[in-house]
DNA sequence: CGGAATCCGGGTGGATACTG
DNA sequence: CAGTATCCACCCGGATTCCG
């Protein structure tokens, strides 16, 4: 019902909403930055990359580089020895960020049932030709 | 700010919902699959392809597969002649797909400033000759 | 501390041709 | 109509190294 028709064209370019958002906020990291920044507020750059597990400074650094050009994010530096330099929302960015809660309590209510599919599908990857354990597919 | 903590570790292996969510849906093609099965209801391979404007067969295929095996979207195949096929929601694809929805409504509200911002990026890549590496921007 | 630059392998994803 | 198969360019993204 509420299933909603927002995914009318208005604007050549995208066929809809979300096909405008998905542009912005793909990449495998843009929307736990967002997430994470929209809930620790100004968040420095060292704190982002231990909140961010497991991305590397290349990929973060892109990453926000990219959120900033896009008009999401916010960089500050603040031109001192030891450099620090935070990371905050724009009023854009910070609305995007709230359209992600429901994605997250998705995950967070559906996180028991994701984690066996995936222990199912990687059952059946091992029980290929496939030599050593880590299987980081995904993406 | 009501910037929802649902964001808290619960399970090995994610960081938090979202991280969760994100592994299931993260792909180029996969929200709007999703988006366009939930609006439809059953649809037909043809009619997906239609929809999901600029996507290739090798893509959607592969895309549908993995949705379907991570318990998101249900294949029906009719086994008629021609061949007749549709893509449905489970209950689970369902309710990750309400959960786009705020998503598709930010695109939409938003649609004119990501254009803009879009519109200006491409106009800095193309007045930049840029001597030290080739930077032919996107397809 | 907060980046930037470079190298490089593998996966992603497009194009094309073919099948039932 | 609904896929499958193959080739392959490209770029994503990790590791490493260096800079202010």
């Amino acid at each position: 019902m509420p299933t909603a028709q927002a995914c009318t064209p208005t604007l050549p370019g995208f066929t809809c909403g979300l096909d405008a958002t998905l542009r912005v906020i793909a990449g495998k990291w843009k929307p736990l930055i967002l997430y994470f920044v929209a809930q620790g507020g100004p968040t420095r750059y060292g704190a982002l990359r231990r909140a961010v597990r497991d991305v590397s400074d290349k990929m973060l650094i892109q990453q926000l580089k990219e959120l900033e050009a896009d008009g999401l994010v916010k960089r500050t530096d603040y031109k001192e020895i030891p450099p620090r330099v935070d990371y905050s929302l724009t009023p854009l960015g910070r609305s995007l960020a709230e359209a992600l809660v429901p994605l997250c309590s998705w995950g967070t209510e559906n996180m028991a049932e994701v984690t066996r599919v995936f222990a199912e599908r990687d059952a059946l990857n091992s029980q290929r030709p496939e030599p050593s354990g880590q299987s980081t597919r995904i993406e």
